[in-house]
DNA sequence: ACATTAACGATGA
DNA sequence: TCATCGTTAATGT
């Protein structure tokens, strides 16, 4: 018997350990799996929020598109994190598309569910305002690298920002991200991101490969990002 | 100065 | 074969 990759995906985020059994048991049971090739649109922008989202495997994207075409993006979702209670709590159209960088897994609780366990479990309010105020003091740090730092404190940033632990706690050392998604990511162009990154190799604080970027010292990746 | 877009060839999967 | 990478040139603020 291989366990559930639901069941070991919902065991290792954090927010379940302190519902109780029945509570869990009902996320267990009203929770849906889907898939998404590279590129396919997870949300469209501008969709009800029906769900809050969990992503199992692969890496994803929030971004906006003007009418000129021109992308930018907010913010990268690796595996391990769940993300849209924003607009969730809100009930408000999505006022970003949600896209798969890479092949993913996504998990899907209904908005109901998500509400209901806001107004009967403590623990998981508790839990949910952590959550805001750990993306809220990120940004914020992000206002002030990208005011103060050059591009290569900014583009260190955006990439350390998918290993903040209190944000998404199981992304794996090396992921899978294009150059050019990272300097989306980093509001930089994509020759821009590439030398920056590769003065981060330099520096030893991460190795480059094909389609990936590998974090190698997490604390130099850091320490770079507060430089300017 | 320094970033951006456009363009090119090289190379990995 | 196509995406990605490394680089250079022209251009803009």
């Amino acid at each position: 018997m291989t366990p559930d990759p639901l069941d070991s995906f919902l065991s290792q985020s954090s927010w379940m350990s302190s519902l109780t059994c029945e509570e869990a048991k009902r996320v267990r049971s009203s929770v849906t799996v889907r898939s998404f090739a590279a590129g396919s649109a997870v949300f469209a922008r501008g969709m009800p929020p029906a769900h809050w989202a969990g992503v199992m495997e692969g890496m994803l994207k929030l971004d906006n598109i003007t009418e000129e075409g021109r992308i930018s993006t907010f913010a990268g979702v690796p595996s391990g994190a769940w993300f849209g209670e924003g607009s969730v709590l809100k009930d408000e159209p999505r006022p970003y598309a949600v896209t798969a960088l890479t092949d993913s897994v996504v998990a899907l609780l209904p908005r109901s569910e998500f509400l209901r366990l806001l107004h009967e479990s403590h623990p998981f309010a508790l839990w949910l305002i952590g959550q805001l105020n750990a993306r809220l003091a990120h940004y914020v740090a992000q206002v002030q690298t990208d005011r103060l730092g050059d591009t290569t404190a900014q583009v260190a940033y955006s990439l350390s920002g998918l290993f903040n632990d209190a944000l998404f706690p199981n992304t794996a050392r090396r992921i899978t991200l294009s150059q050019e998604e990272l300097g989306r990511l980093s509001g930089v162009s994509r020759q821009v991101a590439n030398r920056a990154l590769q003065e981060l190799q330099d520096r030893g604080a991460i190795r480059l490969g094909y389609g990936s970027i590998e974090v190698i010292d997490l604390k130099v990746l850091q320490s770079i990002a507060r430089e300017g």
